[in-house]
DNA sequence: CGGCATCCACCAAGATACTG
DNA sequence: CAGTATCTTGGTGGATGCCG
């Protein structure tokens, strides 16, 4: 079975307005990156995402089950969220975008904020 | 020289919801796209772009050119926009996306159908 | 030619509280 | 546990008209 998902799986800061890229919506490249492993929980999810609200969370997990990106099932009284193929794709575009942020980092950040 | 932008460069359902990414703001793709052959004025920018109200056109340079991606450059009467290094790295994430896309495509179509 | 001013509709998204 | 229900706000972006 897969570890549970830590706490502090993602910075504080994540995501920054200095990304220029967005996916489906503000939390769908977390959520996406936290069913890399694996099928989640609601639950599950909310807990390196604590700092999003339940209604935001639903909206994004309803989305992204539109988009068929991700799967919606329910076991009993258990729910579970997974990554289609489809899904499963987009995972190839986020890390070349955290890639490109990652080299890029530092001319942003001075694009952004000129020295005086 | 570089040869004048044709009026027909996009396809008239582009930027398509069926797209998950996002570049910027709605018409920043395009509009880095454009710039990829040299720099360009507003006006010839309003050709391929014709579909987007000078407003909009406005805003998005504006956006592209305080992040840092594009240069605005008074000469005299005339006013140009060029890529900076910065602008010019994105136009790789791009065409990932439109692999991606073009790759994805049917599934994309299919995905967002069955759901109400 | 290269915009700007104004108004407005839409919707993403947060805060807060509550439920089967 | 897995969400809903309201309320509210901020920002994107379209429409229209005007300007130096």
């Amino acid at each position: 079975m897969t570890v549970p998902l830590p706490a502090d799986l993602f910075d504080e800061l994540c995501p920054s307005s200095l990304v220029p890229f967005r996916m489906a919506d503000k939390w769908a490249p977390l959520v996406l990156r936290c069913l890399e492993d694996g099928p989640r929980r609601f639950g599950e999810l909310r807990v390196p995402l604590r700092r999003v609200t339940p209604k935001a969370l639903t909206t994004s997990l309803r989305r992204l089950e539109r988009d068929g990106f991700v799967t919606r099932v329910v076991e009993g009284a258990a729910v579970r969220y997974e990554l289609t193929a489809l899904g499963r794709g987009l995972l190839g575009q986020l890390d070349a975008w955290c890639t490109w942020v990652e080299e890029n980092w530092d001319a942003l950040l001075d694009a952004r904020d000129p020295l005086p």
